[in-house]
DNA sequence: CAGTTCTAAAACTTATTGGTTATATAAATG
DNA sequence: CATTTATATAACCAATAAGTTTTAGAACTG
């Protein structure tokens, strides 16, 4: 996978309210797949595939405890995202100080036309 | 739309390389459709598609310039976003902890033992 | 070994997504 | 006013997603 597919899958896997609640639940400690379940309006199945798409993101793991097959977090996948996010932040307030400069720069431009229409270094002339 | 519709919107409108290209063009500065649409190897009709999700999101507003209907992006909605990774990271790091604390009792519980049975203070013994 | 428990897979349905082409609308321009 | 330019909408298609029920498999239990 490259790191725009592991983007893809991440973000996707994060855009689905059952899944960020079997996250949530998996923070506070591993659960089983029935755990996962029990307090959700749907069937085994159902979260089954849930968690596929998260173990695909690779936002979780299992290992084996006789039937059970118990799920914890991985946070690796996040920091991408996190990566993500601040890479584009910082494209944003690159963007947002030019803007900002460009707005203090006509301000200036403002300011300096005004002081050519009133003067004010008319003081120094002596009346 | 409540928050988790919110962050289920914004997550999907992320999940996807030609929007994420997008946004990462807008943070440089606002831009037209065709402007956005010259890089990709698509129609401009899967552009616009892209930005009304883009901006059923939230992630993108858009002026009106003549014909031209100039995008341009909006953060509000990555601040969500970035609380729910931050919630999730303090869960994680708690979880985390706590299984920090036990594995270090189990590991002084385990020295304890090992040093009633291999008693270190048999150093005291003469010989 | 028969039964139970936990999980995964198969087969199916319905809705959504991401793309297409063709067409319509809105605003400027000659 | 006819034409061009920029964008949106409609109608369509194929693939994917999210759920269902039923069935299979893997591992313990009596």
């Amino acid at each position: 996978m490259t790191p725009s597919e592991r983007l893809d899958a991440t973000f996707a896997a994060l855009a689905d309210p059952t899944r960020r609640a079997i996250l949530s639940r998996l923070a506070l400690g591993e659960a089983s797949v029935l755990e996962l379940a029990e307090p959700f309006a749907m069937s085994q199945p159902a979260v089954s595939k849930h968690l596929k798409v998260l173990e695909r993101a690779g936002l979780v793991s299992r290992s084996r405890d006789a039937q059970r097959r118990p799920c914890r977090i991985e946070i690796v996948p996040l920091t991408e995202v996190t990566d993500w996010l601040a890479e584009y932040r910082k494209l944003w307030q690159a963007n947002f100080a030019r803007l900002d400069t460009l707005l203090e720069e006509m301000k200036a431009d403002a300011a300096s036309q005004a002081s050519a229409m009133n003067p004010t270094d008319f003081t120094t002339k002596e009346d």
